[in-house]
DNA sequence: TCCCATTTGTCAAGGACATAGACAAATTGC
DNA sequence: GCAATTTGTCTATGTCCTTGACAAATGGGA
């Protein structure tokens, strides 16, 4: 024999998904009803709802009522019976929560990251859901999967973290395989900024839009792409890398190699050296810069502009190679309304076609979002998946 | 009722998927074989296979022979049961083939377009095709798709070709809708640069490769897009429009709205104005240009060294988006060797992860090759394809 | 209050498709 | 010629789904 006898028949897998995709699309709803938007006979809906019920992904909720005729009894996904954690992990901060099945957060928490790196954030994540679980009622061992936001970039088939300058000893360790040990849980580790991509797909601005590109203006910067409606990781994870774009300087500057030809011209440190160009003298962050810019400093306004331009530039270049509907911007310097007004002005002026410009819905929780939003759709097609058999 | 009872059961029709996918995997093939390959019984195998030899599908061929034990008839796909046509239309040429299930190339042929353009290539397209399928043997009525590329950018949901310059009155008709009234067959219209890169995917040098892009160089210039595994269109179909790059020249000069920055920079008549400004004489074409290269000349050295530092350029902003492992060059200039090697050359100078660079496979072909990838393809989707139930 | 139309959900019968195991037929090797 | 091996069919059995009948529950009207 080569392969073993399926447990559950196809067919009776494709029929539960499709009682699950129809309760999870309507909310609380009757099994005549079921049976009415599947096609499925009566018959089979019930069977297939009371082993639902028997296992726990739904539950009877209450009766229909007023219309005539007898009344249905109308069922409800059980959302606490699959519970998943998602981490942000940034170099200042690391953020937390716990999702049930509909993306309902049950518990959320932001502690400072330790700052020696390495193995002391896995035994800080192991303590965060520990805290996490109680929090939420429940046990660690009863979560059923951990999505983790990283910045750096992963290697796609192994979830090794290959570059990432701002957490230390994190490249040395193979995080995904040391944290899924410890909690005897699933680890998906995935880019921060990916991840606020998949926020935004998930419950942001990009739910209506297949073809977007989150952009990540700070410290450093990054993009997450998605493109068909998934995310696009690249031959190598390194997707998105606009650091690297040859856009606000040289490219065959050597310099343009550590740190990328882009991020040189437009992070915080490009931006504050500008302001300081200018004549600048009131700003040591790029808060204070947009403050000054507010009180009607003309060297905040000019740093602020010289910025904005070349982020057009970039974004007209990701315009011509992707065509995206919408371009969301986020990050401490991203986020700001102000730089993205100019953005907003130079584009038309760049490209032919400019994508539409949005702030991020979410702000800094954006990453905390789309690990939630990876939870989610990873535990349905773990739970009610219909996986065909491979030949 | 809302749903029809399906024709063909759910479960009869994954062992019908499963036993095509082995017969195409493995060419020449026992019942019994197909029952260890894919786990079904013996039973289920002489059923499946009893009805698609029925329906024409699969052919015996032949029987095993020298091992010890009954000797076993072996089956066939039946590579006549389902032909396609690809067409590929050039501003100058139009190169058209039959292809069968298999993608073996049954009649080709190639003529001259028909400048009046518009619905005169309509006439030409069906006349091609009656005598294409002549040549085959058979009837145009037998054939059951077209997948047709063109210069310009379509819209994904339509159909309609929206910008192509160089065939005349070919965006004021709905060119799908026309011609697919017109033959009475499904028409597909794709963007003749991402077939090419489908063409390269399906049996070029992105065979191995989920991750690549295919850089036309020419008169225009463009580029395919394949990321994991699967064609990028962009929101309006507009992804790999990388003529509009804000690469060599200023992004905000109004004149790179017309043709776009990029190909102003690198297209062929950029190239020539190149040469004649470095002080050549003795081209008036890119292939005299290259001439005039092998023959040592300098200003021609120069004129291709200056277009492959843009190209580079170029290739690296790609690779900061995109992040492909390998780009694939074609068109007049780009299947140039002399021209690639100077791209490798500059490559790892302005950007730290080079991807791979190779000359398309295919030459002039590689769109017709495409077409014909989609063809089969789409064929097997139709006539072998598992679709669960919309809900 | 009673009856009817309507709706829900279960029961029972039947069909399609799958598996397992027995078995006949065909072939090689000794 | 006989044993071993392999192919492919036949028979029995089980699962899943559908259909149609029917009991149970409810609202509205006479």
């Amino acid at each position: 024999m080569i392969s073993s006898v399926a447990q559950t028949p196809i067919a009776r897998k494709i029929s539960t998904n499709a009682v699950i995709r129809t309760v999870f699309a309507n909310g609380s709803i009757s099994r005549a009803d079921i049976a009415k938007l599947t096609g499925l006979s009566k018959q089979t809906i019930s069977d297939v709802v009371r082993d639902l019920e028997d296992d726990g992904w739904l539950k009877p909720v209450g009766q229909t009522d007023g219309r005539p005729g007898r009344n249905a009894i109308t069922y409800e996904i059980n959302a606490r019976a699959g519970l998943a954690v998602s981490i942000d992990l940034g170099s200042t901060k690391i953020a937390a929560a716990i999702c049930d099945l509909l993306g309902n957060v049950v518990a959320e928490t932001k502690v400072s990251t330790d700052p020696r790196g390495g193995m002391h954030l896995v035994n800080q994540f192991s303590d965060l859901i520990v805290e996490l679980a109680f929090a939420a009622g429940t046990t660690a061992d009863k979560l059923r999967l951990v999505v983790l936001g990283s910045p750096g970039v992963l290697d796609p088939a192994t979830g090794h973290i290959n570059v990432a300058p701002s957490i230390p000893g994190i490249d040395a360790i193979n995080l995904r395989q040391v944290f899924s040990d410890r909690m005897a849980i699933p680890v998906i580790v995935e880019n921060d900024v990916n991840l606020a991509a998949q926020g935004e797909r998930w419950r942001g601005h990009g739910i209506e839009t297949s073809n977007f590109a989150f952009v990540a203006l700070g410290t450093g910067v990054g993009m997450g792409i998605i493109a068909n409606g998934t995310l696009l990781r690249g031959a190598r994870g390194a997707a998105g890398e606009i650091a690297y774009l040859p856009i606000g300087g040289d490219a065959f500057d050597p310099g343009g190699f550590t740190l990328g030809t882009f991020e040189s011209a437009v992070g915080s440190a490009a931006m504050l050296r500008r302001y300081v160009g200018f004549g600048g003298r009131n700003a040591s962050t790029v808060a204070d810069l947009f403050a000054a810019f507010n009180a009607g400093e003309t060297s905040a306004a000019a740093a602020i502009e010289e910025t904005a331009r070349l982020v057009a530039v970039a974004i007209a270049a990701i315009g011509a190679a992707l065509d995206p509907e919408l371009v969301i911007t986020g990050g401490s310097i991203g986020a700001r309304p102000e730089l993205v007004n100019a953005i907003r002005g130079f584009l038309p002026r760049c490209t032919p076609y400019p994508p539409r410009i949005e702030i991020s819905r979410f702000g800094n929780r954006a990453a905390l979002m789309g690990g939630m939003g990876i939870a989610v759709e990873r535990m349905h097609d773990d739970l009610f998946g219909v996986k065909l058999r491979e030949v």
